[in-house]
RNA sequence: GCCGCUGUGAUGAAAUUGGCAGACAUACGGGACUUAGAAUCCCGCGGUAGAGAUACCGUAACGGUUCAAAUCCGUUCAGCGGCACCA
């Protein structure tokens, strides 16, 4: 078969049919099956992109031929740096590369045979587009779930820009290699926070893998604990947060982060030089130094002092930068002997140590910071653990002092970047009004061509005066435009609803639509996106929620992660490793159902693996097998119909495939489902080398072959479905059912064990109860003859598997 | 440092979730057909001992639970991923 030639063939026949076009009136069971839609980067389509839509498109194939109406659009998520990147190297403008890249990819992709519904297509860096995500930011805006504060930025001194997170490498620009610093900036920020607690709780009904609910469990990172407040001599109040409260009485010292409010307040004079220079000293340090766990502690006295409600003693108040400011109430109370920082702290700056939790088993080594008994905390002396915080924080919240207090690490989402390439923020800066949203009905801000991109320290949008001139939606005045523009998962936190309704230019979705196609129900990408894409897409299909556009909180039913495909030398595949695979020769030399296939079979497809093309030749020779044998049996004329050992022996191994092969591919086992349909061949073949054969049963098995592999080799089997006479599409055809009959046959194997070894394996009428089964082994000469006389204490007898005799 | 995952032949991997370890392939070895084979077909293929039937050992290491452990529990080692002063 000449495989390039077919390819091309079917995949005209499909686009002419409109075959893989979604068809909104059918009224079987929707299936909306997702891929992560992919960057339009330069390069062609690499095995990762391969190895994520192939094998998803085979398990697509899969669910349409099981009855569902399924929906699986593909699309581009055009916005970001490395076009911007590529732009200041070459001096190619993004929305031309962009474009072109596009285009190659779209045509690869069409290549590739999967049954993308292209009407559905998305490109986010459309005005059609993003005109939807700028609205999206409005209705935020309106809710209270945008809102602007100052906030450091990664800056890097030499290139003179704002560099996004995935920018900075090991605290060093990914371009020049210099060390980047901290710069306050004014920034939009969503409030994921806000959907803190319900995006914790949403994990338990998803059924995604277990470790990327935790990866998220453990970003949003809820913790329980109390707060308390410590009154200054100045009559301030400091608040802290603990998780500890069972060890207040162990308190020697309070710490607020170098940015507390009261820090400058509560310093007396002679502290205050030292403490200005401590502040001054630790916000030149950048966030990778202090965040760093094995950077030395430092702080300063501010010479003032609190007073410990509980034990009613005054102790000292120090700044220290190991205090976060953004986390809790940015101030602790320091107990060093049951906290491992503070003792290190106290230690150094030689403040009291006083022990107060004591271990319940074995000595008790400072720092403690295990669950312990309390001791020397008067009334509560003798209580444990969580007991002992339960009444410790009820007396705190009794003198009216704190209380009970949860929090989360989750930070809210900065969304604005100092970037040209993405979607301006809709907003108007007004020297009257303040801070305007632009009126829906002005959307699309759009993004202007001419624009200098290179950087040299200003927001590029800034330098374009035609975008930022503009005049107040409220008051008509003359007004700048915010020179920002949004986070590219901004863009990708809602492009699955929009799918349902591309094309629409009233909404950003018809609100029915949408109903009828989502949640999408299996969702298949990388697992690098854990706490990025999958957390923001959750948030933002809540927060619509909650606004009445949508009536469900989860986006993504099912999700799958791809494992990845690494270079043959086990490295993960770059340019700078030089072990880059293109899919493109061997697609030249075996196709790409042969391609497809062997990504499938090769590896465990969520778990993936280095690269090695040994099998690639053994699937296509397998390709071949399948026509040669298939071809040969067809022509067969029916006239024998005998049903006896052999011809079960065929049914059973026709229905045990389709059997496993059902399952395996709704579980993504794609490796043991190919595996399953080589049996099947070799069952085939088997069956055919014999003289006298029922070939109604040979035909009719060899047709239910070619449904099952149809999913994994779509070209390959409709060539072949219409070169054995049959008409029209084969996936318009039905999954083969196995029939559970074929699947029982007369005997079973048993393994037959005497003290849990192995003597021998019998075959046991598979109709056989347990005590049957009992008396049948003891009943054996064999048997007999290994007990020799000894007594049998005991008989394990397992259906379908093996007996065991103890003796 | 903390959290999570993984560890099975020469290789990619299977194993109905506690029930015959190594399915299905690759590589390798042997044979058939052939002028020839990188084509096709057949056979073998975890290790050790043995001509052989067979026996013993074997799922990173050690220990435990169980009639039965790759699978459950404990300790250790190795690799990968995430978080990283979150009080």
């Amino acid at each position: 078969m000449d495989r390039k030639a077919v390819e091309k063939k079917w995949q005209l026949k499909w686009e002419k049919a409109k075959f893989h076009n979604f068809n909104p009136k059918s009224d079987k069971p929707k299936e909306y099956v997702l891929e992560m839609f992919s960057y339009p980067s330069g390069a062609k389509l690499h095995v990762g992109h391969w190895y994520n839509y192939g094998p998803a498109d085979s398990y697509a194939r899969f669910k349409r031929m099981k009855g569902y109406n399924v929906f699986q659009p593909m699309g581009f998520d055009a916005f970001g740096l490395p076009a911007e990147n590529y732009a200041i190297k070459t001096g190619v403008h993004p929305k031309d590369s962009t474009k072109t890249n596009i285009e190659t990819m779209e045509k690869q992709l069409r290549a590739m045979g999967a049954m993308f519904d292209w009407n559905a297509e998305v490109k986010t860096c459309e005005e059609k587009y993003y005109k939807w995500t700028q609205w999206l930011f409005l209705q935020l805006y309106k809710k209270g779930l945008a809102y602007r504060k100052e906030a450091p930025v990664n800056w890097c001194p030499s290139c003179n820009t704002v560099l996004a997170n995935e920018q900075v490498v090991e605290g060093a620009c990914e371009r020049c290699g210099t060390t980047v610093v901290r710069k306050n900036l004014t920034q939009w920020f969503f409030k994921i926070t806000e959907y803190a607690e319900e995006l914790l709780s949403g994990l338990d009904g998803l059924d995604w893998p277990e470790k990327t609910k935790t990866m998220q469990k453990n970003w949003i990172g809820k913790s329980t604990g109390c707060e308390i407040e410590f009154e200054c001599d100045t009559g301030d109040k400091i608040r802290v947060y603990t998780t500890r409260c069972d060890t207040v009485f162990g308190v020697t010292y309070v710490v607020l982060a170098p940015e507390h409010p009261l820090a400058q307040k509560i310093t007396t004079d002679e502290q205050r030089d030292a403490v200005n220079a401590y502040i001054a000293e630790t916000s030149k340090a950048n966030e990778i130094d202090r965040l760093s766990t094995t950077r030395e502690k430092t702080g300063v006295f501010t010479g003032a002092y609190c007073t410990n409600p509980l034990s009613g003693k005054k102790i000292p108040i120090y700044l220290a930068d190991y205090v976060l400011y953004s986390y809790g109430t940015g101030a602790v109370m320091a107990v060093p002997a049951h906290d491992e920082r503070d003792f290190e702290f106290a230690t150094k700056y030689d403040l009291p140590i006083v022990q107060v939790i004591e271990s319940r088993s074995g000595p008790t080594k400072l720092p403690f910071c295990e669950d312990g008994i309390m001791v020397g905390s008067l009334g509560f002396d003798g209580l444990y653990g969580e007991e002992a915080r339960e009444k410790v924080a009820n007396e705190i919240a009794k003198l009216g002092k704190g209380g009970k207090k949860v929090n989360y690490r989750l930070r809210d989402w900065l969304v604005s970047r100092q970037r040209y390439w993405g979607a301006p923020i809709p907003v108007v800066h007004c020297p009257n009004c303040g801070i305007v949203p632009v009126p829906e009905k002005n959307l699309p801000v759009a993004l202007p061509y001419e624009v200098e991109f290179r950087p040299d320290g200003k927001s590029p949008l800034e330098k374009c005066e035609e975008f930022m001139n503009t005049t107040c939606p409220q008051c008509g005045g003359e007004a700048r435009r915010d020179p920002d523009t949004l986070d590219t998962f901004v863009c990708s936190s809602w492009y699955f609803l929009r799918y349902a309704d591309p094309d629409n230019d009233k909404e950003p979705f018809d609100v029915e639509k949408v109903k009828k196609l989502l949640p999408v129900d299996t969702y298949v990408g990388g697992a690098e996106h854990a706490c990025m894409h999958l957390l923001y897409a959750r948030f933002i299909t809540k927060a619509l929620r909650d606004m009445g556009y949508l009536n469900f909180g989860e986006p993504f039913k099912r999700l799958i992660h791809q494992g990845v495909i690494m270079g043959p030398d086990g490295n993960r595949m770059s340019k700078s490793h030089g072990n880059i695979v293109s899919p493109d020769e061997y697609i030249e030399e075996y196709g790409s159902d042969a391609f497809r296939l062997y990504l499938m079979f090769g590896f465990s497809y969520t778990e993936g693996g280095p690269w090695n093309d040994d099998g690639i030749k053994a699937i296509s020779k397998f390709l071949d097998k399948i026509e040669k044998t298939i071809l040969k049996i067809m022509t067969y004329s029916e006239k024998n119909a005998p049903y006896s050992t052999e011809e079960k022996a065929l049914d059973y191994a026709r229905n045990f495939a389709i059997q496993k092969i059902t399952r395996d591919m709704q579980n993504f086992s794609f490796n043991t489902a190919v595996a399953r349909m080589m049996e099947l061949l070799n069952a085939i073949t088997k069956y055919d080398a014999l003289d006298v054969k029922n070939t109604t049963l040979l035909k009719a098995t060899v047709k239910d072959f070619l449904l099952l592999l149809a999913p994994c080799a779509p070209h390959f089997c409709e060539e072949l479905w219409e070169q054995i006479g049959e008409k029209g599409f084969i996936f318009e055809r039905s999954y083969p059912v196995e029939n559970p009959e074929k699947l029982v046959l007369d005997e079973t194997e048993y393994a037959l064990q005497i003290n849990s070894k192995i003597i021998s394996r019998v075959m046991i009428p598979s109709s056989f109860k347990q005590e049957e089964i009992q008396d049948f082994v003891l009943g054996l000469d064999s048997v007999k003859e290994k007990l020799d006389g000894k007594e049998v204490k005991k008989c394990i007898v397992v259906q379908g598997r093996l007996v065991n005799l103890i003796v």
